[in-house]
DNA sequence: AGCACGCCGACT
DNA sequence: GTCGGCGTGCTC
């Protein structure tokens, strides 16, 4: 046989193989698709994925360099992943390299051994003393070294800072040689033993239990649920309920959850319920524990898999079945790098894997209620509420041509006082952060522009600074016009910041909490502002959408909007079912059994179409309404986008730089007969300038997914090929969920 | 993306 | 005289 050249896939953004000759010294026959090996790159070392053994190469043999070790014995990721990746690098037009360092666990891009619960483990050099002098002036090494020497079979590393250890002290005294580290197996791999049940389970209602009966009819094979269960309404019975027959089958259940709901409150109603081993993967596991998790799920000692967006890369050993909920969450689509959307990724991944999946959510995404009629999805609703809790009430409250007092209409001032006066709290919604949304001068008409974006800077009072939401420049405002030198510079428009303040004003005897972002950056306060709220005296809560995300407010029975119009006229086609998701998720923090909720929405267009659908019929009827909307426009999901977006340092270059891929792309579209693909564009983004770079975006729609793909797939490798791939920056988004 | 090379401006 | 700005080129 000819010399065997190994293809592998490196971490980098070129869209291509690189070809390498096997290490010296190693069988071939020992190399498998999916091992890791440590090549020479350039002038660097970095670890690649070995894609195919094949017996030639087109580069020139000079060129070829010798891989420089094989990292694993076996591939580290099982043939279902190693699948998932090509689908997925392939879909969303990505370098496979860097599509497995999105999907790899950090340490396993990085090199370490593929092996489960190693751990370092810290001992006592021989001959090591506390009495040693070089530790005289150091008494907190003294003392490490001292009780690390009472511990023959070592300090477990993960049990230093418990033992009141400094990683520092440690490290200083490894340097010294008075202690050694040794890298071991930590525990005996977990047995699961008896029962699943910690507790029993809750009895269902009937329409939990025909949505239980279904997806458990349903667990043998690939099939997609959508359980759309209002607010309340017991969804998450119905997963432990499923979970546990996974449990029962001898097989591992995959939760994927929003960014923002993985407090403790969803482990710990896992932990309460189950006897299972339970893996977490989020963003504030560290590496090491990451990594752990991602083994023990794929050598089966996890049963459950608790996880956000990247945890759908997880493997499994014996898969049983997917949940993802609050599937219309939009967490659940990267942003950066590899854009990629888990809810669609693990649908694929199910089908791949012959799994059932269920996406749960109160407010369906629209892709998913048209792929349930288009009978893709089998759809089951859960409309009533747990303990005969009534649905809110929404009125729309039309403020044309009424004064607003800091965002605040006079009838909505007079429903608080009522709420409060019950004894009851009041939630009041405002997606703004921060006092006001721009400083003007009322003199010239000078305003609080962004010096690096087409945005205007937020008045921050609190931390007396503008500030831009989009690039993070602050500065302190002036108490005078930078133009014209007067004094008359006012806030326009309101923030959390500003509602919070006028209704302490309006409203002295009674307290405003307000959550968002900035006043819950510190850890633990948004802690202490939950004990508040449910010691259920009566207050106001102001907040922007994190008060819309898990936590319910029993004690709420007003909510009130103070502004839905954003999401009616914006330029955004998504805008207004964001919208219709939020209201109907804000409003579901609020009422209970004796008390209804009420929702006041203050809008300048009260009988807008969509809102009044939302108001009066409900979400599912404004979801039919919008739905049809689209089909109307061509839009998603009756159509399919993909967004070339360019930005660069000098005007213009962004656009120069689309308009080739824009010609290319045309050229493409009749040399292949592609027909079903529309060009929009270039165009300068909705924000055009950004944290001091001009953007620029060229949209794709294609009537079907076919014919969109056909051409991205020849076309995405020239638009690299571009020269002014270099000093532009730009990226493919694929079925992208915001056009900014 | 990294990383090096290379060619022009303001500094010890 | 050099430090360093970022344009250009390459990575098997």
């Amino acid at each position: 046989m000819l010399q065997p050249i190994l293809r592998l896939a490196l971490p980098s953004p070129l869209r291509r193989l690189f070809d390498y000759l096997p290490p010296v010294g190693i069988a071939v026959s020992s190399l498998k698709p999916g091992m890791r090996l440590r090549v020479p790159f350039g002038r660097r070392e970095i670890v690649g994925v070995l894609v195919e053994i094949v017996d030639h190469s087109d580069v020139p043999p000079a060129k070829l360099k010798p891989a420089l070790e094989a990292l694993d014995s076996q591939p580290p990721l099982p043939p279902e992943l190693f699948k998932l990746c090509l689908w997925t690098a392939q879909y969303y037009q990505h370098s496979l390299g860097d599509t497995f360092s999105w999907a790899l666990p950090v340490l396993l891009r990085q090199g370490e051994p593929a092996e489960t619960r190693q751990e370092r483990f810290w001992h006592a050099a021989k001959g090591a003393r506390p009495e040693d002098p070089r530790l005289s002036r150091a008494p907190r090494q003294r003392e490490a070294l001292k009780t690390i020497a009472q511990h023959p079979h070592g300090v477990a590393h993960s049990l230093v800072s418990q033992l009141q250890l400094s990683k520092d002290s440690l490290d200083q005294l490894l340097q010294k040689g008075m202690l050694r580290t040794e890298t071991r197996r930590s525990h005996d791999i977990k047995r699961h033993q008896g029962s699943w049940l910690l507790q029993p389970e809750l009895p269902l209602n009937q329409e939990q239990r025909a949505a239980f009966e279904a997806i458990n009819a349903g667990l043998d094979g690939f099939q997609t649920f959508l359980l759309a269960g209002v607010t309340g309404s017991g969804k998450t019975e119905v997963y432990l309920q499923l979970i546990h027959q996974v449990l029962e089958a001898g097989k591992q259940a995959l939760v994927l959850i929003p960014e923002i709901n993985l407090g403790p409150q969803t482990l710990a109603r896992f932990e309460k319920r189950f006897n299972a081993r339970i893996a977490l993967l989020h963003s504030n596991v560290n590496d090491r524990e990451r990594l752990d998790a991602w083994l023990a799920a794929r050598d089966g000692e996890a049963d459950i898999i608790i996880g956000t967006r990247s945890a759908l890369f997880t493997p499994m050993k014996n898969p049983g079945l997917i949940i993802l909920d609050e599937e219309h969450d939009a967490s659940y689509k990267q942003q950066e790098g590899l854009r990629y959307h888990a809810r669609d990724l693990a649908v694929v991944r199910a089908r791949q894997e012959n799994l059932p999946i269920l996406l749960g959510s109160a407010t369906p995404s629209l892709e998913s209620l048209q792929n349930a009629h288009s009978g893709r999805y089998a759809l089951l609703k859960l409309t009533q509420r747990a303990g005969g809790a009534q649905a809110p009430r929404f009125l729309r409250l039309d403020v044309k041509s009424r004064p607003l007092d800091s965002g605040i209409s006079g009838p909505l001032q007079q429903a608080m006082a009522q709420t409060l006066a019950a004894g009851q709290q009041v939630l009041v919604f405002l997606n703004r952060r921060g006092f006001a949304p721009s400083l003007l001068c009322h003199d010239c008409g000078w305003i609080s522009q962004c010096p690096r974006c087409d945005a205007r800077m937020t008045l921050h009072q609190r931390h007396n600074e503008l500030r831009c939401h989009h690039c993070g420049h602050a500065e302190r405002p002036l108490h005078s016009c930078p133009d014209c030198n007067k004094l008359d510079l006012r806030p326009v428009g309101a923030g959390t910041e500003r509602a919070e303040e006028r209704l302490g004003t309006i409203f002295p005897d009674y307290p405003v909490l307000r959550i968002d972002r900035d006043s819950t950056a510190r850890k633990g306060s948004m802690e202490q502002l939950l004990t508040t709220i449910n010691r259920g005296e009566p207050c106001l809560l102001v907040g922007t959408q994190m008060l819309a995300k898990g936590h319910h407010f029993p004690r709420v029975t007003l909510v009130a909007i103070l502004d839905a119009d954003g999401g009616l006229f914006s330029a955004d086609f998504r805008a207004s079912e964001r919208m219709a998701q939020l209201i109907v998720q804000v409003a579901g923090r609020a009422g209970r059994a004796e008390e209804p909720g009420k929702v006041i929405i203050q809008t300048h267009l009260a009988d807008h179409p969509l809102l009044v659908q939302l108001t009066e019929q409900g979400y599912f009827a404004f979801a039919d309404q919008a739905l049809s909307e689209r089909r109307a426009a061509g839009l998603p999901p009756f159509s399919h986008l993909a967004l070339l977006r360019a930005e660069a340092q000098k005007p213009g270059q962004a656009e120069d730089f689309l308009d080739q891929a824009c010609s290319q792309a045309e050229q493409l579209l009749e040399q292949l007969g592609i027909s079903g693909v529309e060009l929009l564009g270039p165009v300068p983004a909705p924000m055009e300038r950004r944290a001091g770079r001009f953007r620029a975006q060229l949209l794709l729609q294609g009537n079907a997914r076919a014919p969109l793909h056909k051409l991205m797939g020849v076309w995405i490798p020239l638009v690299e090929a571009l020269p002014g791939s270099r000093t532009v920056r730009w990226s493919l988004d694929v079925d992208p969920i915001d056009l900014f």
